[in-house]
DNA sequence: CCTACCGATCGGTAGG
DNA sequence: CCTACCGATCGGTAGG
């Protein structure tokens, strides 16, 4: 914006913004923190000063991660329950989450491959807490017989944040496989969203027609 | 084996074998040459004797695997025209040749990450005529009715693929989300390929017990 | 395949 | 003494 930022903390966010998009575009390794200070415009010097190291900068950009689904979640799961298809609006919220920001998606895909161990730490943390809440819809739901009676309830919901994050994170490249063509990115997500309710409704869940997302 | 290969082409084999290890587990930026050569037992130098570049050995274990690919594509696609559920039969080989090594899995999506634009290529070149081949299944399956109408078969084989490759790739750190418990992989498999079925067909697909696959 | 190196760039720190 | 940086350079390592 301007080039002479009055307050400090502007810095400190434009370099968390950039460090985002590069981390998850680039991967960690192969972004210097040179790379950061030349597209923020600031020196590298800079940089380090309002985070002490590249990896306290990685987990800062986390963190940011985490804070906004925390800070999500809770409007989500309450959507969620004012739903007249709990599940279905949870599914949509996720999906909206990431592709929001897909920066978000390959950030946490790439975590999932360089640090396995502290992915598992963030998995306990900040996906089995929402994972158990959906996991119990599901169960409600299978009470009543409107589900397969064979799911495994958990296991489902990580499989579709799976192929949440997958999808989101490759979008592009997946659908080159298929034949180009300007809806090939509606196809994709109105799929998506059919696979996770015919997985789960035996009846194929709502109908399509009903759930187009509006425009925001 | 021995101390002392006496075949050259035995080192540029377990430095393809090591190459395609660590750049699956580390990625390729933060892989280094040297480290590579320490852990194959050669200096830097030998393996840049075989390879010309570090590029060149990216493009090598990239290759390699495509070979097997393609070793493998006309036996699966075999023995899904002679069974009984030739989908059903896809989807299980397409899980046990990235399980087979799950290092595959992680090179595809990494390389999905690093460099779109090459993994698009690589999507038109390998991926698609595979896909078309499986869409072209479900399309007969469609016709007689066994399967859900509103499919779009090319998109869900995509997701599949993508489900696939997430899954196995970060098996290990997804399931730390779940319930700790020695029987975690085996639901995590059957779950996936439960989804797989019921996304498909209207009746969910074979029963779990005429699927669970022989030991090999 | 090795020893001996190069231009450059890495993450991080010095004094002011 | 503080903050928010700067220009310069540290010891090591990158691919080649």
């Amino acid at each position: 914006m301007v080039s002479a930022p009055s307050q400090p903390s502007e810095v400190r966010t434009e370099v968390l913004s950039v460090a985002t998009r590069l981390f998850a575009r680039r991967g960690f390794a192969d972004t210097s923190l040179q790379l950061i200070a030349d597209e923020v415009g600031v020196t590298k010097q800079a940089v380090l000063h309002y985070f002490a190291s590249k990896s306290t900068l990685r987990q800062a950009v986390l963190d940011s991660i985490l804070d906004h689904w925390r800070d999500v979640l809770p409007g989500l799961l309450l959507a969620a329950s004012a739903s007249e298809d709990r599940f279905d609006a949870v599914i949509g919220e996720l999906y909206r989450f990431f592709t929001d920001d897909p920066d978000r998606a390959r950030l946490i895909v790439r975590e999932m491959l360089d640090r396995p161990e502290e992915a598992k730490q963030l998995m306990r943390e900040a996906v089995r807490p929402w994972l158990l809440a959906v996991a119990g819809y599901i169960e409600s739901g299978r009470e009543h017989g409107r589900h397969w009676p064979n799911v495994d309830p958990e296991v489902y919901v990580l499989h579709m944040l799976q192929l949440v994050l997958g999808a989101v994170s490759s979008a592009g490249v997946s659908t080159a496989a298929i034949q180009p063509a300007s809806d090939a990115g509606y196809r994709y997500e109105r799929e998506l969203l059919r696979i996770a309710r015919a997985a789960l409704f035996r009846d194929g869940g709502p109908r399509d027609a009903q759930r187009v997302p509006e425009t925001r």
